[in-house]
DNA sequence: TATAATGATGAATTCCTTTCATAAAACCGC
DNA sequence: GCGGTTTTATGAAAGGAATTCATCATTATA
């Protein structure tokens, strides 16, 4: 059977033209490579070298054979090559699960420099899950998850990033603009606008309708968020994002900010990881680059603005 | 150090799935892959398999390596297959040297059967030397030898092909044309048109003239056959050339053709080959074929054609 | 929960590769 | 031509790496 030990010495008895220097650059005998190239022959059935005056001289097939081993040993280079920034950490991919739909603008401003760093590392995003973003993470369908809910699962680890605010934003020219505090009750006849999730996962819906025992009067869908926002803008809904969110969009739009509740709805977004993971080094820069980039904070403009944390 | 084999065990583990099953068609324990893959893995310093539920999974590492193998695998397949036709002696090369100028006709009539027949061999004809035909056969330069002087060489053997003789070609016209044989003393006013070898090599000159000790009045090289008897026809001159290939004139252009001398000038045509070579099929195959290609006997045809052997 | 299937592991063994010592052949300079 | 040098070939011995065996741990299945 043909191997890369063949090839080798096939390729190097064609450089350097003797067994002998051949044998010293592979740090072996002259005698092992004249056994291996003599098991060779006899396997393939045919002759590869043979003696010319004491040089050696390629056969056809040697001669065929040679033109393989250049072109295979170095594809074994290259492979041991990629194997090694595999191991060093440089190369890899980094499948990030996000639950958290309005984290894309903020998740952007990491990835950027990350690829910029990293440039042998592919990001893959998703933001649709089988069954859970927990559930993809432990069974290796993404490496890490991005989410304000890190519910507790073996094997899993949650590194909290930053913590927000979920702010109603509504029409500027509504009734309710000049207050600082929305409370259900406020609400019951207005059409709620938020990310095609199911409704468990929406805060507004879970930890502040549902505990006050009332809903909204409707409840649309909107994939992307400048277009929610323009439609809130316009008066056909309210919605809640994230308070440094809602910043970017505040002197664009004609949007009002209010308080969901006396203490407001405060949030905390997480990045989890298996802890089982060998710590390639990328991960952890991931992590480090993710911690470091704060999203913008919501600056007090317009009437009301939700009041300044520290 | 990335193997063959390694790269084998894992293409079969990820083609069944299972360690166990891979080892069954690699006809190994399912140990021995498992101890070959810790090792491969301690050496490139990454994991290629971990573990899932009772399977294994490839890693990022593993599934790069993955490819690879599917790759270099086919290959090195395809590297032994062609090795195979090496040995078997479909495949190959033949250098043939032709030290006899005008048996270029003859040779095509036994080439395009031949090729027709060796899809895989590559034919190579050369008729210009570095020093003789002979040393090009014992230096590997080429691999068989059609020539009508067979000196010895140790390490070479000969095989006779045909007899023919050389015949003296005259314009029909020419007031020798209606003899049957010619003799120096009666060309001494002539011009003799040749192929382009040294005067050494004309049997016209070696064993006719020179004998004589006469010479013709001129001496030109002609490199086309057509043309140096088209020149003769034109009364421009006269050649030598053999019987078979004049006849394959006589009835084309207004040629006669004398016997050189009472006897005529004999010759046999040799194919030479190193004795020592491996007996390539398609070599032997050649041989034969050309033993089997004797030229078109010279048919009497006009004035001064010369008398037909048996 | 018992059972089957799968992978991991350490020790022993087997097999293959390599080395050593030496011969044979070929080239080089005198 | 004749030693001296260079190079390959070869058989036996040594060394080392791959393989197996026996067994355990884990996980899925009935």
């Amino acid at each position: 059977m043909l191997e890369r030990t063949h090839l080798a010495i096939i390729h190097e008895v064609h450089r350097l033209g003797t067994l002998t220097a051949a044998a010293r650059t592979l740090n072996l005998s002259q005698s092992a490579l004249s056994h291996a190239i003599r098991r060779l022959e006899q396997q393939a059935g045919t002759a590869l070298l043979y003696k010319h005056g004491r040089r050696l001289r390629f056969t056809e097939a040697g001669h065929y054979l040679c033109g393989v081993a250049e072109r295979l040993l170095a594809q074994f280079d290259h492979a041991e090559t990629i194997l090694g920034a595999f191991a060093a950490g440089r190369k890899g991919s980094l499948r990030i699960g996000v639950e958290c739909h309005p984290c894309h603008r903020w998740l952007v401003r990491v990835v950027s420099p990350f690829l910029a760093r990293w440039p042998e590392v592919d990001i893959d995003i998703r933001r649709e899950f089988q069954f859970s973003g927990i559930a993809a993470l432990t069974q290796h369908d993404i490496d890490m998850l991005i989410t304000p809910d890190p519910l507790g699962a073996a094997g899993l680890c949650f590194t909290p990033l930053f913590g927000y605010e979920m702010v109603l934003v509504i029409s500027r020219s509504h009734p309710l603009a000049t207050q600082q505090v929305a409370r259900p009750a406020d609400l019951t006849e207005e059409i709620l606008l938020s990310y095609p999730v199911k409704d468990e996962r929406l805060d507004i819906l879970s930890l502040f309708f549902t505990p006050a025992q009332c809903r909204p009067r409707g409840h649309k869908h909107v994939e992307d968020t400048e277009i929610l926002l323009r439609m809130v803008a316009a008066g056909r809904g309210i919605s809640a994002i994230p308070d440094w969110l809602a910043a970017e969009y505040l002197n664009q739009l004609p949007l009002s900010t209010l308080r969901l509740g006396k203490d407001g709805l405060q949030k905390q977004l997480y990045i989890g990881r298996r802890d089982k993971d060998r710590p390639a080094p990328f991960i952890d820069c991931f992590l480090e680059m993710a911690k470091d980039t704060k999203p913008a904070p919501l600056r007090a403009q317009g009437i009301g603005a939700v009041p300044q944390k520290s």
